[in-house]
DNA sequence: GCCGTTTTCGGCCCGACTGTTTTCAGTCG
């Protein structure tokens, strides 16, 4: 389905519930308690609509945001930053757990969270019970919650923040607009005229930049900017460095790292770039620039300038993630060294600087990949994992569109693109009768349909072209086409286009019942999110993984960089109880084929082996996999 | 507030850039 064509619908269908429970995996019925309704759709931060599913109970998001809520507040306060850090990392565990949190509290885990103690399982608790915690509320009646706005500014830090507040009664974005267009701030100390223009600035910048970026518009940016910064002289490297190295499915901004000996002439060229729209620092060895990369659209890109004696120690810095390098260099200090971006040293003597490999092993680590860097167990490993996935491994493509649908090439064009990348096969699998807004296949279309793909796949050499759908899946969890139909087609994917609810147990029950089918081989973009557009619906993973695994029915990552759904958490937990993932791009053009490096690098970041990819499998491998399923509902 | 191949108490990563601070705090990476 063409992403956008479709969103309001979804949306339309959807109903605010009062009430939930769920079956847990193990039987135990958890009770979600009903909570009061949030507005179903609510601002993204670009001002423009997110769609979200109504509230009914609390979400691991809405505990993290809390938990974020009441770090921002005690900081404010001029809390001890280690206690404030606590809650931030309270909050980072919780929204990244796969598992949903109420399940974690009725089975008594909450405490065996990572940075989750007795008083934070007690918070959480509260908050789950309650839909409040009374620290956060007691808080919000000495700050109020609205000076957080603050924040987002850049250069605008919780001390700068508190003074606004207490000296000028500043308490929201919009009163900071006002006082500085009123001239307000004049005489407020720390608040010179440069400050000011910052903040002025700042504000601006929040409007123009929004949300995080998704990495499929940063990667393009990343890009040219790589270009331009490689054609200065002097300058020998250049790679990218943060979430971008690491494939996170959106950016905060783009972290740049290069070589070079003169870093003051570099970072100078840096700052007068053609897209640069302003500069927010430039010093010796970084500088920091806005760039606009379309109308009222900005990003921030970081350059860092670093010797090459030093590139290993700054690339392993600049990739991060922060939490990872904060325990990496906790692992230095419990040895008695240091570890900087210029190098790992033990007093004056350099231990290891020039590449990451001898970092990681100077501190008893095996290289460890850039997604896995992210504190998620990887400094357990103790030998590079070297089958994780690789764009290279993917042998086909096995969820595509044609013509006959709402894809923009025809077959024999998809095919020859797909050849050209090498790939030994590929599925056509077109919409389905309910999609109508897409040009659906009926039955009988579909029966012309497959014989064009067989007549297609005889002409054409060096490719197999095999025959598929993806076919709607039903409120009642049906299937668009009967089994006499589906037992024609090669591979079969299933989709959830239209019954996306807020109801986590009817959103599961459609999706094992389509698992249970025989012929449906892969459950495409199981939670139906839109990033930065629409939430992810709610799922019970564990059920849905468990399922998959007994059943031979891959679930997808799919690498439409709006999608990348599954995502990396899911994912992971999915294939750790066994199941099969296959990696799609759900190409609808020629062009998308390249948007696969967005699902690899999500299945990289899900510790994710080729072995565990369907499509990395040979095509015989591949058919054993369908017929196996196939034969096993005959007995 | 959390946590433990030297710890249940006492630590908690380390450095660059900015502004008006006459010596460094605040913010960010
Ligand atoms: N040691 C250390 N490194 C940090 C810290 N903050 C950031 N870094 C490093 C690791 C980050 O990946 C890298 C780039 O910083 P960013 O703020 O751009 O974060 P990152 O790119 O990881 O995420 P983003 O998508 O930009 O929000 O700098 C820190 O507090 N300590
Ligand atoms: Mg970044
Ligand atoms: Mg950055
Ligand atoms: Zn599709």
């Amino acid at each position: 389905m063409m992403i956008g064509a479709f969103e309001r619908l979804g949306a339309a269908m959807r109903r605010l519930r009062v009430f939930a429970v769920s079956e847990s995996r193990r039987g135990a019925p958890v009770a979600r308690k009903s909570l009061p309704c949030r507005a179903p759709v609510r601002k993204s931060p670009a001002g423009r609509k997110m769609i979200a599913f109504g509230a009914r109970f609390m979400t691991n998001a809405d505990v993290a945001r809390v938990f974020n809520e009441i770090a921002d507040l005690l900081e404010i306060k001029g809390e001890s930053a280690f206690r404030v850090n606590s809650y931030r990392r309270v909050a980072r565990s919780v929204g990244e757990l796969a598992e949903d949190i109420n399940e974690v509290a009725a089975r008594g885990g909450l405490a065996a969270i990572p940075g989750v103690g007795k008083s934070s399982a007690e918070k959480i608790q509260e908050l789950l019970d309650t839909g409040r915690v009374t620290v956060r509320e007691q808080l919000a009646q000495e700050v109020p919650v609205s000076l957080l706005e603050l924040l987002r500014i850049p250069g605008m830090g919780p001390k700068k923040a508190a003074l606004l507040w207490k000296q000028r009664g500043v308490d929201s974005l919009d009163a900071l607009q006002a006082a500085i267009d009123a001239g307000g701030l004049a005489d407020l100390k720390g608040f010179g005229p440069k400050s000011i223009e910052k903040i002025r600035k700042g504000i601006e910048f929040l409007r123009s930049s929004g949300a995080r970026t998704r990495v499929g518009v940063a990667w393009e940016i990343a890009e040219r900017m790589r270009d331009a910064v490689a054609a200065m002289s002097g300058v020998t490297r250049v790679e990218h460095a943060g979430s971008l190295r690491r494939g996170c499915e959106t950016v905060g901004d783009l972290d740049l790292l290069c070589i070079a000996a003169d870093g003051p002439s570099v970072i100078e060229r840096f700052t007068k770039l053609p897209d640069v729209k302003d500069v927010l620092a430039a010093g010796d060895t970084k500088g920091s620039v806005v760039v606009e990369y379309a109308p009222g659209r900005s990003i921030q890109v970081d350059l860092r300038v670093v010797p090459a004696e030093s590139f290993g120690a700054a690339w392993q810095y600049f990739t991060g993630s922060k939490e990872h390098n904060v325990r990496l260099r906790e692992r230095a200090v419990r040895r008695g060294w240091s570890l900087n971006e210029y190098a790992l040293s033990q007093g004056e003597r350099i231990v290891a600087a020039a590449s990451e490999e001898e970092i990681y092993q100077a501190l008893d680590l095996p290289w460890i990949p850039p997604e896995l860097r992210e504190d998620r167990g990887e400094f357990e490993l103790t030998e590079t994992p070297l089958d994780l996935v690789t764009a290279g491994d993917i042998r086909g493509e096995l969820h595509m569109h044609t013509t006959a649908s709402d894809g923009k090439f025809s077959i024999e064009e998809m095919a020859c693109a797909a050849r050209e990348r090498g790939y030994e096969y590929i599925c056509i699998t077109d919409h389905t009768a309910s999609s109508a807004i897409a040009n659906g296949l009926d039955a009988e279309r579909m029966r012309e349909h497959i014989r064009a793909v067989r007549a297609a796949d005889a002409v054409l050499d060096d490719i197999t072209i095999l025959v598929g759908a993806e076919v709607d899946i039903r409120a009642d969890g049906s299937l668009d086409y009967d089994d006499d139909l589906l037992a024609q087609l090669d591979w079969v994917v299933a989709s959830n286009h239209y019954h996306m609810s807020d109801d986590r147990d009817a959103n599961t029950q459609r999706a094992l019942a389509a698992i249970r089918n025989p012929y449906v081989n892969l459950l495409a973009h199981p939670t139906g999110r839109i990033i930065n557009r629409r939430e992810a619906m709610p799922i019970d993973i564990e059920a849905i993984a468990a399922a998959a695994a007994d059943s031979g029915t891959a679930l997808e990552i799919n690498s439409n960089h709006l999608r990348l759904d599954l995502k990396d958490q899911h994912a992971r937990l999915a294939a750790e109880r066994g199941a099969c993932i296959s990696i799609n791009c759900d190409a609808h053009h020629v062009s998308h084929f390249d948007q696969i490096r967005f699902g690899v690098a999500t299945a990289r970041r899900a510790w994710i082996r080729r072995a565990q990819v369907v499509n990395t499998w040979p095509l015989k491998k591949l058919r054993r996999f369908v017929a196996k399923k196939r034969s096993a509902a005959k007995h």
